[in-house]
DNA sequence: CTCAATATGTAGAAACTTCTTCACTTTTTC
DNA sequence: GAAAAAGTGAAGAAGTTTCTACATATTGAG
């Protein structure tokens, strides 16, 4: 159900970042130009869609993801998983590594990451931590 | 520009997986049901697009990726780390890291990755490999 | 209250996405 | 070579996406 167009996406990155913001606000973050309808317009249908809520303070509405940036990510990797590796996120990870230009200071970080989740001690299990 | 459709994904996907196939063939593939026409529909498209190329074998045309599965992997990979860490494909692997259910084997073999890609050696330089 | 500024709502146009319909071509079989 | 099988091409319909135009509503200042 996250599946954003272009043009969503671009709104929705931005409400993921700034947090809760009115058209007005929001235009101001964007990349590119786009006039103050045609922004509202890719909000009217992102609140349809249930992709954002809105609040009135004053007389404006101000817009917030109705999923955080964290879970959103979550899906959209779990989409590529599914798509590049049948559904293993593992699988993605590891290419991601191998592919990806990694300085040796990112790899140190990305290792230490993983040891700080890793198996606290030896219990060779697949423990499904959440 | 690799900015697919979610029908054009579907597409993409058993291509990436299954090589050069005509549409029949690769209508089998598909997760759900699809006409012959529509499915060629479709592949035009992406033909226009770019993003595939097509050789004529006996009658029938043979559809190919124009980009690997890899490379387009890395592209969309990008594209998160561009919405979600400012660019910054670490960041966007320590996030998976963090937050994806990984087995203790998940973890063992990430970290084995990243060791047989880390510094060959000492060089704490930031070493850009490919 | 009235005006200007700031917002909103909505109709609709143009391009894109997805799918159907149908006519035509090429290969194989008898 | 005529018919069946397996393909292709192309027109177009319905819904979505992206954007414009314009009318209406709300707030604050005089």
């Amino acid at each position: 159900m996250p599946n954003f167009t272009p043009g969503e996406l671009e709104v929705m990155q931005v409400l993921w970042a700034k947090g809760p913001l009115k058209p007005a606000e929001l235009l101001e973050h964007l990349d590119r130009a786009m006039t103050n309808a045609a922004l509202r317009s890719v909000l009217r249908v992102l609140l349809e869609k249930g992709h954002l809520t809105r609040r009135k303070v004053g007389k404006a509405y101000f817009y917030r993801p109705k999923r955080s940036a964290q879970a959103s990510l979550k899906k959209m990797a779990g989409q590529l998983a599914d798509i590049f590796f049948g559904g293993s996120t593992t699988g993605l990870i590891a290419q991601l590594i191998k592919t990806e230009e990694l300085s040796d200071d990112d790899i140190r970080e990305l290792q230490r990451i993983a040891e700080s989740k890793g198996a606290s001690k030896r219990s060779a299990g697949r423990g499904k931590n959440q």
